[in-house]
DNA sequence: TACATATCGATATGTTTTTATCGATATACC
DNA sequence: GGTATATCGATAAAAACATATCGATATGTA
């Protein structure tokens, strides 16, 4: 099943959206959600279809409940993934302490940073030199690399030796990898020049 | 002219590697580029033909120098645009602090926040009070949001209301807002969320 | 100089994604 | 019960996007 980064965000984005509804709303219909989120009614009903496979009706829509929980299986949100940072800076801690992955099924469970300053096992902040140890014994899938730019390739490496599946790479370094990794390059600079582009038009 | 999301994704891209080249490196192909940065050979080429307009040259490809001044002047780098930041949290600090906007010409120039604690002004830091005054007085085009999602709609009406004209928010609120300003919804969570679901297929 | 080759640029083809159209149907209202 | 309407689901059309192919042309080498 092909499933392309648009539209699992937008699928996410139904997802949240359903999820903050109250709770006296039972159903729900595309014309709705594609209304307040800003997308087309056909290509709301279309993404649904996959996922709900005709479980909306005629002038009600859909069961709010189920197509949440639908959501949840179809994007395996019900399967729990453990996440470990690398860089425990502004931007690591920001990461780490931000709530909103448990929503996704994604759980950030430590953080690790060279500097001994920064760490504190009270707050889930461990010596760079325990991430294998710790990788090797749970289960993680995900690496997140919030060190500078010129740190980055050895936690690439470091974390690909773990095990560890898939990489969110936060800084401005191209990552050298191996096939067994899905490495992700996040680009804040861009994304944000991207959204004042399309603006200017 | 209609330029897409990832279409803007992939210039900047481009745009970083070349700035991070050694300044020996004159030329550079289309193929080089594209393997480095995991694209194919033809959609870069393409890519550049739009941008360049027939600047390369069979056998030695393009030069750097000029192959970058194109791209900063077709993405509209050269013009300098100013943002604030709204809610002086680790997230907005982080962004505050990271320098990498810069290289796409944009420009944070103040944050603002409610709690006085975090206030202060040699680092720039201002208290939100003082927001709306000095949109007012800079030319401010962008305006980030990263205060929790109770409180994203007013700033987000304050920061209309100012003249901003784009709007990033982190936060998980839905804003509701004029025409006359382009939010874009920044949601981490279904970014990873995304980048794990294509790796598990 | 002749030749091999890397690369470009253009055109053509294929694929994915989005949008439009339309009949069918559950619900609400008279 | 009959009728109007919001909504669905399916199919078709259009648009956007990516990939493949191929001749032309600088450059380096024999």
């Amino acid at each position: 099943m092909n499933k392309s980064q648009v539209l699992i965000k937008r699928l996410c984005a139904y997802l949240h959206y359903l999820r903050q509804l109250p709770p006296e709303v039972t159903t729900v219909s595309a014309t709705a959600i594609a209304y307040e989120l800003g997308y087309g009614d056909v290509q709301v009903r279309k993404d649904l279809a996959a996922v709900a496979g005709g479980g909306g009706r005629p002038k009600t829509g859909y069961p709010v409940r189920m197509l949440t929980s639908q959501l949840v299986r179809y994007l395996g949100f019900d399967r729990k993934t453990e996440a470990v940072i690398v860089g425990a800076g502004r931007l690591g801690m920001a990461l780490y302490e931000y709530g909103g992955f448990s929503e996704y099924g994604i759980e950030i469970v430590a953080a690790f940073d060279k500097d001994p300053e920064k760490c504190d096992a009270s707050k889930g902040v461990y010596p760079y030199g325990c991430l294998a140890d710790f990788c090797g014994k749970e289960n993680i899938e995900i690496g997140i690399i919030t060190v500078p730019a010129e740190q980055a390739q050895p936690v690439c490496d470091l974390l690909t030796g773990c095990g560890v599946r898939s990489i969110w790479n936060f800084s401005a370094a191209y990552l050298r990898h191996s096939e067994s990794v899905t490495v992700f390059n996040e680009n804040m600079a861009a994304s944000l020049a991207a959204l004042l582009i399309n603006k200017s038009e």
